[in-house]
DNA sequence: ATCGAGCCTGGGATCGATCCCAGGCTTGCC
DNA sequence: GGCAAGCCTGGGATCGATCCCAGGCTCGAT
């Protein structure tokens, strides 16, 4: 009945006060806890009504101490959170992945890394070992973070391809198979003037659905084709503009990212061109973008569900001692307006 | 020069080893960590080299078990992943908050509890005393999980002002003054029929923005000058569209976010109406969206800075034993071009 | 009746830090 | 010389859980 008060001005129950209740020693207690064999129904009944009783939880960092497991994960993040936010990935891949912790039994801390203050921090947090293992996004990675991280030992897996040669776990899209995908649903339409948006330089998702669009083109693609795009919605539409410049009768657009294909078709509208009839367009990665724009855009979904599950397996996996190991996800092509009227 | 292999295979070092290399005690390395007094020039000299040497860091686990805090504070997401990162303060908080944090030592843990099995896992996690208290933004709060959380008795900041009567600390921007600020503004330039968009009901701050508009009426205002948004830049096209229909002689609007006003600029462009000079837009908060339209949007700018600090102030004192209190910080009027050409 | 195997329990040791007290050693002052 | 005060150090106790071993008990087989 004093409970509520107790809460506030007391001391939290600790498994000795619980075993003083339950008149057994705090080995039963703590064999109640975690659901071991050998303990008596009489025993396993005064135990949890005791614990009923008093509200009590294990301290988790106790158990932490005592276990050599914080059950924590970072989740690094390499850049100005602002910038971050306006991934529309991102936010499918922190739900995800929080996800597929919970039902492991671990929690999220968010590492910010955007500058060297907090770049410093993170990686103290990480020496002393306050989480368990993190997860990097590839497209944001800061070789250095990631390089006295690995000093570390401790375990980090990437979602999407690592930049560096490092020795970590990884889980990524097939971009390059999907691009060459797309590109080639495109020819199968009969589109022969096939231009792209690509994405940054350096970024690896970026460089793979390149390859795989000019894969799909037998490798013979004039420079002029191709412009390169930030992921913007705005460099979208600039680049589609540049191409449209460029080569005037193009008939086809495969674009790196969902958002810029949607600037494209907002730069194709503006100077006349119909969508599908005239240029079809085609996205990647199936984001909400994909969806909210008329047409609605053609797209390679990016099994972000699978992939959630499979970086949390691998970063489980290389915690129990495992070495790294990667994972490739084949993506789907999503058949919608922007390239069949 | 074994070091990196250690770090791998060997056990991390800990206060015992060092102690032993140092030929010390573990008290006096203790002391040596925590920068306390007593402890010789030699003592100190060794200790420290011992360190370097090995790379130690003080278990961060161990520390939060005997000391009684974890240095961890959560930030507690009350919707979907995705819904919130497309509202511009919220990621201006999370940093603000970070940084204020990182100087106090504590890092962030993010608690989603947008459906009811991350909201178990959120009390969960609470009742575990996995962390020293947490933050809430108030314009997302439900008051179950919040309530569930006060029974633990750790500490809770909300940034906004809290729906319920809760006795928690707050902090929050002065929406009210703020807005009659705005609107008296706008009555200053000589504008005479001053409509608003005002932010859902339910909203504090909401309410609040509306209150201080009518006010700066002298509370004498049209209702059918009032159109109520979502805070979405579609639903603020929405609603101007309806203003203009309703009060067609209308000279300005006053926005209760920047978001909105930005989708009230361009209904008014696309209803023939010039922006300034037929219609002055004020928004609120002074978020990037206030700059990246044309023409750039006069708003009341929250210092979030300000903002974020007390947040972490508030959080602190109740963390020592203080009962909670409020802060409401005064917003500044900045000026652009969409009243004043 | 004796023995062994399986069931159940208690409690000491342990994880890695901090707290704190006792005690040795200097120093200064009467 | 004696004594108090201040400086420095060591190490036992502690935080709250888990691990593990010893030991008591029950039951069936010999």
């Amino acid at each position: 009945m004093a409970s509520s008060t107790d809460g506030h001005r007391g001391k939290r129950p600790t498994i000795t006060d619980i075993a003083t209740a339950a008149g057994v020693s705090r080995g039963t207690v703590s064999r109640v806890l975690n659901n071991e064999r050998w303990v008596s129904e009489s025993a396993r009944d005064a135990v949890e009504r005791a614990i009923a009783e008093t509200g009590y939880r294990p301290s988790s960092t106790a158990r932490s101490l005592r276990g050599r497991r914080s059950h924590r994960v970072a989740f690094l993040i390499n850049e100005g959170v602002d910038r971050l936010f306006a991934d529309p990935n991102f936010a499918v891949l922190l739900q995800g992945i929080s996800d597929a912790l919970r039902e492991r039994g671990s929690s999220i801390v968010l590492l910010m890394a955007g500058n060297q203050a907090e770049r410093d921090h993170a990686v103290e947090f990480v020496e002393d070992g306050a989480v368990d293992g993190l997860f990097v996004i590839s497209w944001h990675q800061d070789p250095e973070v990631v390089a006295r991280i690995e000093r570390t030992g401790i375990p980090l897996v990437s979602a999407g391809e690592p930049p560096s040669a490092a020795e970590v776990s990884w889980v990524s899209a097939d971009d390059k198979e999907g691009a060459a995908l797309a590109t080639r649903y495109l020819l199968s339409l009969g589109r022969r003037r096939i231009v792209t948006i690509a994405g940054p330089d350096r970024g690896p998702s970026g460089d793979q659905r390149l390859a795989g669009y000019t894969e799909a083109l037998s490798g013979e693609v004039d420079p002029r084709w191709i412009e390169v795009g930030d992921y913007s919605q705005a460099s979208g539409a600039e680049a589609m503009l540049a191409l449209l410049d460029r080569v005037p009768d193009l008939d086809a657009v495969f674009a790196a990212n969902d958002v810029m294909a949607a600037g494209a078709i907002e730069a194709l509208r503006q100077a006349g061109r119909r969508v599908p009839e005239d240029v079809a367009v085609v996205g990647f990665d199936d984001s909400t973008a994909a969806t909210s724009v008329v047409p609605a855009i053609t797209t390679m979904r990016q099994h972000f569900d699978v992939i959630c599950k499979t970086a949390v397996e691998l970063l489980t996996e290389r915690i129990d001692g495992s070495p790294p190991r990667h994972v490739v996800v084949p993506t789907e092509l999503v058949i919608r307006e922007s390239t069949s009227s």
